[in-house]
Parts: C-alpha cells; sequence; structure tokens
DNA sequence: CTTAGATACATAATTCACTTATGTATTAGA
DNA sequence: TCTAATACATAAGTGAATTATGTATCTAAG
C-alpha cells in the first residue's frame, strides 16, 4: 500500500477516468477495479469513496442508477457530459503536476 | 499554480530531494529554487515550510547552522546520513507512486 | 444449518497536512 | 521614504482523507 498522504487529492480523478475508461461502474466495483489496476496498491476506503461519489453527483458530473439484483441494490454511477469535460481537465492537471514533480525531483518516469 | 490538494504528501520529499541536490541551503532559499524548478508552479508557503523543515530537523533528518549576514540571520539546513537514506525512500515511493497512477488512469508519461 | 467472509451501501467522528492570517525584523531599490 | 523583497516564525482554520460504526445480502465451508 502507497504512502497514503500522496493518494490525497487524487480520489477525484482517479473516479472519473475510471469511469470513463470502463463505462457505467457501482461503488464497490470501482474499489475493485482501482485495486487491480493498481496492483493492491490502492485500496480506496468506504469513507472516503461514498462521500466522494455523492458529491461528483450533486455537482453534476455523475449521473446514477439504481439497478436491483435479487434483493441486493446496486447503484450504478456514469459520467455525464459535464463529468466528461472534468475528466479531461483533472487528468491533464494530474500529468502536468507529474512533470512538474519530475522536474523539481530531477529524476526520469522511464 | 497547480490545484494545490496534489501538492499534498509531497513536500517533505521536496524538500529533502532538493537539499540533497543543492547541498546546505536556507529556508527562504528553498521556496525560490523549487518556485525556479517549478517554473512557478509550486509555491511554497511559509506556514507549510517551516513546520515542515522543524519537524525534519526535530526527527534528525536534518541538521541546522545558523549564519549571520550582517545583522540578518539565516538558518542553513542540511542532511543527515539519517536524511540521506529518506531522500531515497522517499523518492523512490513517489515514483512507484507515480507509476501506479498511470497504470490506474491508463496514462503515458512521455 | 450456521457462520465467516465477501459484497454493497452509508454516515459520523476524528486526524493532520496543509492554507490563511498574523507577527517581527532587515535590506534594496524607486 | 516607502514599497517590495528577503528572512524567520507560529496560531487559527480548512477540508479531504482515515477510522469507526451501522445495516443488510450473498456464498462457500465445515
Amino acid at each position: 500500500m502507497h504512502s497514503p498522504e500522496l493518494l490525497k487529492g487524487t480520489l477525484q480523478t482517479i473516479l472519473l477516468k475510471v469511469l470513463k475508461d470502463n463505462g457505467r461502474m457501482y461503488g464497490y466495483e470501482l474499489t475493485q477495479r482501482v485495486k487491480a489496476l493498481s496492483e493492491e496498491r490502492i485500496l480506496l476506503t468506504e469513507g472516503a469513496l461514498y462521500p466522494a461519489l455523492h458529491k461528483l453527483e450533486a455537482e453534476g458530473m455523475l449521473k446514477t442508477e439504481v439497478v436491483s439484483m435479487g434483493k441486493r441494490v446496486r447503484k450504478y454511477y456514469s459520467l455525464t457530459p459535464e463529468g466528461r469535460s472534468l475528466v479531461k481537465e483533472r487528468v491533464s492537471e494530474l500529468i502536468d503536476f507529474i512533470k512538474t514533480m519530475s522536474s523539481v525531483l530531477n529524476v526520469e518516469l522511464a
């Protein structure tokens, strides 16, 4: 697991981008996909995940659809058009940040 | 200026690495060097900088030397041997984190 | 058949690294 | 002479996270 401090500020970007790449997904599914993509390094906690999803929904970046699987309920999230713009913005911010960090730290990212 | 959220957790790493690359430096000088290295993108605030330096010193990662320039006082910081180990650790943590992020976000860092 | 672990959602209390605000003092240039 | 830059420092407040807690369903093992 990563030094969790570094993750701060990256959660929204991760959620938006993974939703963009995978289409509609539900919360638990997002935690599993991120875990797999990161080779167990990024383990999203529910206390961070759900509030973040709710916030993005409230801001109109995500839309939801509740689906019943038998007695179990799943809440699927997907990007709205505004969400789609936001992903691009957030991802390029992060890339820019990473590039800045590599010049400040004087390291190569092969 | 970067979305400041992303900077969270990177301050120690930046300070340690810049000190490693530049030898002994004082606080204000660090802010200026980081500003230059980042092309004005990372502007360290004093409220973050000084507590971080004090903490690293208290933990034995940095040693200080107070130098008087006329009436003005400068406090120079440099790495201790333990500090030198810590830099390596922190930098590789950050590189690892960046690599993880690029696989999760499915982006190339040219 | 029952129970532990995975699945699935959610929120409240707390933490802590940061920002913002404030304070002091020196030096250089317009 | 007064503003901006240099140079240090700390206190109050913020906010995104962690940690803790709660509810409930499904599945596989014993």
